[in-house]
DNA sequence: TTTGATTTGTTACAATATAACATTTTAATA
DNA sequence: TATTAAAATGTTATATTGTAACAAATCAAA
């Protein structure tokens, strides 16, 4: 298959070098997400996975999701059962996202680090963090209309 | 019905004072989340219905649920699609969790402002932040054992 | 005691996700 | 090159989570 953006491309770098198979599924997968301006769901991947796949079932969908999502270049919307690209250049431990509640608009934001008050109440339990999530929601600046 | 906890009785009031109903679904479901010391499940909380309610349905459970979280009694863990009683004293804009992903414990804690550098990032984009939801996965002080 | 709003009961189904096992692909090994 | 084992996919079936729609009951106010 003929390699089509600069997205796609990095991740077959990252896959030859990491010795993965960049297979037909985790390419039209993520490009499907990564065309996609919002946060897409899994049925919604696999209805347009089927124009490029022949019949394709939910588990060619559900894993080439669960691999792009291993390994950072798109990222699970929890309180949307959605996905969408990776808006922060892949492999970070944490990410925040900006949900407008009005249009279904996401914007990811990087912090490298979690906020120290976040880093406190960890502390203070003694939690071991591994990841963290954030979800903001509102209204985004398009949507927003004062009064 | 005899009111059974303090929190019972808080919930009691509130919907006394606010005009709602505090029937039976309500009660029994918050019992039901009150209890468990893990984020219980929405067909767990219907199977324990069970026993107090003749062969109820999910919308049953769920109303319930929705009435709950709306008014801040208890709260959704967006990435266990769970459910967990408020440990902070319901009524805030954001919620905070420290979920351990060994033993499955739930600690909320409570910040009464997001963190700055978050704050920063939703001026920067002008969004208009409504209520936002931190879910900080890792290994709690209990299951973490040092090499 | 009628009325209207709130809440629940009930049926059916939608949406999201995974288990289990057969088959294919791939690259390393013999 | 033929063999093998790991990785990945194909396929069938089903589990899990959540909601739409409408009828019936409850409750408090008019
Ligand atoms: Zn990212
Ligand atoms: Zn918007
Ligand atoms: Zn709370
Ligand atoms: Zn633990």
């Amino acid at each position: 298959m003929a390699r089509e953006t600069p997205l796609i491309q990095d991740v077959a770098d990252y896959c030859l070098q990491k010795g993965f198979r960049f297979t037909e599924p985790r390419q039209f997968v993520l490009d499907i997400i990564a065309r996609s301006k919002k946060p897409i769901g899994a049925y919604e991947v696999l209805e347009k996975l089927g124009k490029k796949l022949k019949n394709p079932k939910p588990p060619t969908a559900y894993r080439a999701i669960e691999f792009l999502s291993e390994h950072g270049f798109i990222h699970r919307i929890e309180s949307l059962n959605a996905y969408i690209i990776c808006q922060s250049d892949h492999l970070h431990k944490g990410s925040q996202f900006m949900i407008c509640d009005q249009c279904g608009t996401v914007l990811e934001t990087h912090l490298c680090d979690l906020p120290e008050p976040l880093v406190k109440k960890t502390r203070d339990a003694h939690f071991h963090l591994t990841r963290w999530n954030v979800e903001l929601h509102g209204i985004c600046q398009t949507c927003y209309k004062p009064v």
